[in-house]
DNA sequence: GTCTATATCCAGATAGAC
DNA sequence: GTCTATCTGGATATAGAC
């Protein structure tokens, strides 16, 4: 293929960016493949960010993981917050994806509860994903403008749920978030791998109900 | 007692260890100067980490705020951590002694109220040193086994101040501790230096309580 | 106790041959 | 695209003169 291909058209990209915007297929062969090894590269780094701590990925592992040298990675990435950045919007893609599957019961605590569910085992079930996207704790990195806006949007849907029980007060949003991060906070620092906070949810959310409604009486 | 002072008093102990424990002064000259010493590099760290976070705290940065050369360092700790373990011990003496100005209302809302204002009061004041005594995200540091336990007994503290109104089930207990390190984080990280999550303590207090008495009815 | 000099190790990133 | 070799800079820690 390399052979097919010489000269011109390593520099002409053969796709139009609207066929990009518009999600279709990206037909190349050639930028197919290169897709493939970034998205390679990025599931070897997650894999070092879970056994070594997100700080504790470094090029050269990175490299050895993915059978090359650390710095051939910078054909795929340009730096290494650009790869954090990848490892970023993967994981809101993820949420979002979770989101999708969620069931939308009728009742508005079991509607509430399922959020809150959901929420917590995402958070809950990839601890290193959980710091990198919701904890602002790794030491350069922020994430991308675009990727930080959309990470921001996606935390809205929360307060969806709260609006659709009717519960719009910015006092009682806060409080309920401030609840559920601090449910999973507690989860993952001191009880990692067991429930004794997240079983706590139904309590939590009959808690923040019962106050949240007396409060609008 | 070597475990008790390690680093300061680690080759030569003038003072024997009861004169320690007991608070009594230390007379000798050279020990108190050192002490001295000891104290100015732990507050220039303490200065260090408040401008480039906890872990951007060097030993070439250090010196050279106490006015030496790094390696100088060495005369009065043995390693890096051990300054991180003095900082931590240095922290958790000053929860203690917060606790101690803190007054007693009777009534047992307001004794709760008083007891979350202070913990909350203590955490956010100071980002850096609730980042180091009550998450453990700081990358090769952990507390020495004594200052460790030190602050878990000192943390027992506010789950006897819910004994006393009568909150004495682990569930209830759990989301306390939940709800209260979820309005400090929340407010830590997403309105650092005001009060949007901090003033719903009362309304927290309010519901936690409510709910608590529900349930034992 | 403090210094200089250095050891050792690691990081991210670049240059240029192939 | 991938490699080797290297740059640059940072870290903790040690050796030994003074």
């Amino acid at each position: 293929m390399q052979a097919a291909c010489n000269g011109a058209c390593a520099v002409v990209a053969p796709v139009p960016w609207f066929r990009i915007v518009l999600g279709e297929p990206i037909v190349d062969r050639r930028t197919k493949r290169r897709e493939a090894t970034r998205q390679e590269i990025v599931e070897a780094a997650w894999g070092l960010a879970r056994e070594n701590g997100l700080a504790g990925v470094s090029l050269r592992d990175l490299g050895k993981r993915v059978g090359m040298q650390a710095p051939s990675l910078y054909s795929y990435f340009p730096s290494k917050a650009a790869i954090y950045d990848a490892m970023f919007s993967e994981g809101t893609r993820a949420f979002v994806g979770r989101l999708r599957t969620l069931d939308v019961p009728r009742d508005p605590k079991r509607r509430l509860l399922s959020s809150a569910r959901a929420f917590a085992q995402f958070c809950v079930e990839d601890p290193v994903r959980y710091q990198l996207l919701f904890q602002r704790t790794i030491p350069h990195f922020e994430p991308s403008a675009e990727n930080y806006a959309a990470a921001i949007t996606t935390l809205d849907l929360g307060r969806d749920v709260l609006a659709s029980a009717g519960i719009t007060d910015v006092a009682s949003v806060d409080l309920w978030t401030a609840l559920l991060t601090g449910i999973v906070d507690q989860q993952l620092s001191n009880d990692p791998g067991g429930q004794r906070w997240t079983r706590l949810l139904p309590d939590a959310v009959d808690m923040f109900l019962a106050h949240s409604r007396r409060g609008r009486r």
